[in-house]
DNA sequence: AAACATCCTTGACATTTATCAAGTGTTTTT
DNA sequence: AAAAACACTTGATAAATGTCAAGGATGTTT
């Protein structure tokens, strides 16, 4: 499962077999299975996690139980809570497996040591950071803009990957809709 | 004004006068008046911008010609369009004054170069960048999770500088309700 | 194969929130 | 000082969305 880092990293940046070497020996592989957490509220979260395979999904509980969808992650992608990782305080997301998957887990401190010895990764990390906080702005403006049909059918232009591979009562919790709302969306579009 | 920026910057990290000297060579002031634009959707956007005085707002206007506000940037903030920046696209957004404002820019390559002479800068805007990114997840949290009283309530938690400096009707647009839903809570919340 | 769980749909109804319109006090402009 | 623009409120009504409950289809476990 290395190599899918690998190549990950070869696709983004010019990387040396012997910085690879390091990046390997300071990563740890860990499986997970359908509905196992990687994290769950209330613990603390240490670590920066690359998703090699499978797919998982970051949610908060609220007072009456209701699950809330704040993101998900597939290949290629990063995951962790980063409240949590930058203050200390206790995860206030649960984060856990939609299907049988395999991360790559760095610590912290491990993760900061390769940005160090490796600047192009720095420089990767940080692009990513960029552009991960322009996806979220415009995933605010979605919310406070758009009606829950438009909120779909920009879910289907920006994620189009996620569509058919959850469940689509999740996306609904992700787009702050009822799943019963979605349903009715999704069959009057069909109309058209 | 290039004091109220290193008041700024020394209260986060250790500069030297050289270093502010540099800083304060690339930088450019420039004054606003009560509503005026800093940027307009359309425009590319090429600045990093540091508030010095006053109160913006970054907001977009819809198909039928609605405001919605993204954020509000007061002294001692950043503000500026990313996505514009990075990619290079025209602005999605506009930025105006509230007030009569101050702000301080920095060409991106400029800031770039700060970035690279003075290492401690370059940590202070990354961890700058970290928090926005968690704080914008918890906002899209409120947004998804929480009833427009909720999402009021947790407002005047999240930002009482602002609750009585912007007006009633963009805290409303900020959040996502209408103005007159806004009104009628805070009525209802006075009776509690 | 039976029992069970999951996921989605659909209908009836309730609730929240938006929209439209009018009115009032306040600030800004002329 | 008058006129205009702005900010907020309030009421009446409409529209969007949520909730509850039932049922069907599919997949999984026993």
């Amino acid at each position: 499962m290395f190599d899918v880092f690998k190549s990950y990293l070869s696709s983004k940046i010019a990387i040396t077999d012997e910085e690879f070497e390091l990046i390997k020996s300071l990563g740890i592989l860990k499986k997970l299975r359908k509905r196992q957490y990687l994290l769950q509220a209330g613990d603390s979260w240490k670590y920066d996690a690359f998703v090699c395979k499978g797919c998982l999904r970051t949610y908060r509980v609220d007072d009456k139980g209701q699950e809330h969808i704040l993101g998900f992650s597939i290949e290629n992608w990063w995951t962790g809570d980063r409240e949590s990782l930058l203050s200390g305080t206790p995860a206030q997301s649960n984060i856990d497996a939609l299907e049988d998957s395999v991360v790559l887990l760095f610590t912290h401190e491990n993760f900061l040591h390769i940005c160090h010895e490796i600047p192009a990764f720095n420089e990767l990390i940080n692009g990513i950071l960029a552009r991960s906080f322009v996806a979220l702005q415009n995933r605010i403006h979605a919310s406070i803009s758009y009606t829950a049909e438009e909120k779909y059918q920009n879910f289907l232009k920006t994620s189009p990957q996620l569509a058919n591979r959850v469940p689509q009562s999740m996306i609904a919790s992700y787009l702050g809709i009822s799943a019963e709302t979605l349903s009715r969306i999704r069959h009057q579009s069909l109309k058209k």
